[in-house]
DNA sequence: TATTGTTATACTCTATAACTATA
DNA sequence: TATAGTTATAGAGTATAACAATA
C-alpha cells in the first residue's frame, strides 16, 4: 500500500482544508480518518445518487433484496446493520415508489417478504452504473490492495460489534 | 495486508448479522464496508466515550483546540470537515461545560479565538485515554499496515472531496 | 414467551440561508 | 464586498419503547 507518513496537518477533504491546522494526536488515530473518508465518500456518492432521486442507504437495500428475493425486513435490516424501526420507513418509500412490493408469507403471517418490481429491477440496474462509477474512484485509490482494504474493513466492523 | 476473499454473506457488524443474506454486488463497494466500518468504529467509541460524557465529534474539535490554542471557529469547522455553523452549537457546549473559554481578536473583532481552560486540558488527557484505548484495537486490526491504511482512507478523503 | 412489523417519539448530526458585526 | 460567527430552520438517519398480530 502506498500513501501514508504524511505531515500531521490539515484534513483535505470536503470544504477547502486548513492546511496550517496541526491536527496532533488525532493524526494517529484510523477512527479519525475513517469517518474523514466515509464522510467523503458518501457525500460524493449522494451527489450523484441525488441527481437520480436515491438516498444512499436505500441503494443498499434495493440491492440487498435484489439478491434475496423474499427477505423480510427484520432480516434485511440485520443484513445493512440497520433496526427493524429504521428500516419501515425505508420500505415504505421504496413500496410508494413501486419499486419493491411485498407479501405476507402464506405460512407465517408475521413475515412480509420482499421482492424487486419490474420497475425496481430497471431502476437498480441504472444507479447501479452510477455506484459503480463512483466505486470506480475509490477502486482506483486503493488499487491493487482492494481486496485487504476491503478485509480490514470488515474485521473492523466485525471485532468492534 | 491480510484479510478478504471471504464468501459474499452478511455483514458481521452491529447487530448479529443475518449471515444467510447475500449482498451481492454491494460485497465488492468499498463505500459499503467503509460505511459498515466507520459505523462500528463510531459506536464503540460512542459507547465508551458517552460514559464520560463526551459526544465522539467533541472529541476531535478538543483535540484540534489543544494543538491550534487560538484556532477561529470557521478554522477550525475546515479542519474537522465541518459547516461554521455546526460548529457554533458545539463551542457553545464546551464552554458550558467550561472546557475552553473564547475571546475575540483585540486587532479583528470578528474572530473568536479558542483555548482549552485548565479543565479542558484535564478532560481531554482523561479521554484521550479512551480515545486510544478505541484506537488500539483498530490498530490491533490493522496491525503493521497502519500507516498504509491510514494513507489511503487520506487519499480517499481528499480525492473525493 | 418470542418474533415480525408498526408507530410514536426523540435525539444527533448536519447544512443552507439570512442575519449582525466587523473588515 | 468579504469574512467570522449566530440563529432559525429543516432534513436525514437513527434508535428505544410500547404495541398488535402471529407463532
Amino acid at each position: 500500500m502506498r500513501g501514508g507518513n504524511r505531515r500531521p496537518r490539515a484534513v483535505g477533504g470536503a470544504n477547502g482544508g486548513a492546511v496550517g491546522t496541526d491536527l496532533g494526536d488525532l493524526d494517529g488515530y484510523i477512527g479519525f480518518y475513517l469517518r474523514i473518508a466515509q464522510d467523503a465518500s458518501f457525500r460524493a456518492f449522494a451527489r450523484t445518487a441525488h441527481a437520480r432521486n436515491l438516498k444512499p442507504g436505500r441503494f443498499a437495500a434495493l440491492e440487498v433484496i435484489a439478491r434475496n428475493p423474499g427477505i423480510g425486513q427484520s432480516e434485511l435490516g440485520r443484513a445493512i446493520a440497520r433496526d427493524k424501526s429504521t428500516v419501515t420507513p425505508l420500505i415504505q418509500e421504496l413500496r410508494e415508489r413501486q419499486l419493491i412490493r411485498r407479501h405476507r408469507n402464506a405460512r407465517d403471517g408475521r413475515r412480509a417478504e420482499l421482492f424487486l418490481t419490474g420497475a425496481g429491477r430497471a431502476y437498480l440496474s441504472r444507479i447501479r452504473r452510477h455506484a459503480r462509477r463512483h466505486d470506480g474512484k475509490l477502486d482506483r485509490i486503493v488499487g491493487a490492495d482492494k481486496a485487504a482494504f476491503i478485509g480490514l474493513l470488515k474485521r473492523i466492523a466485525d471485532e468492534l460489534a
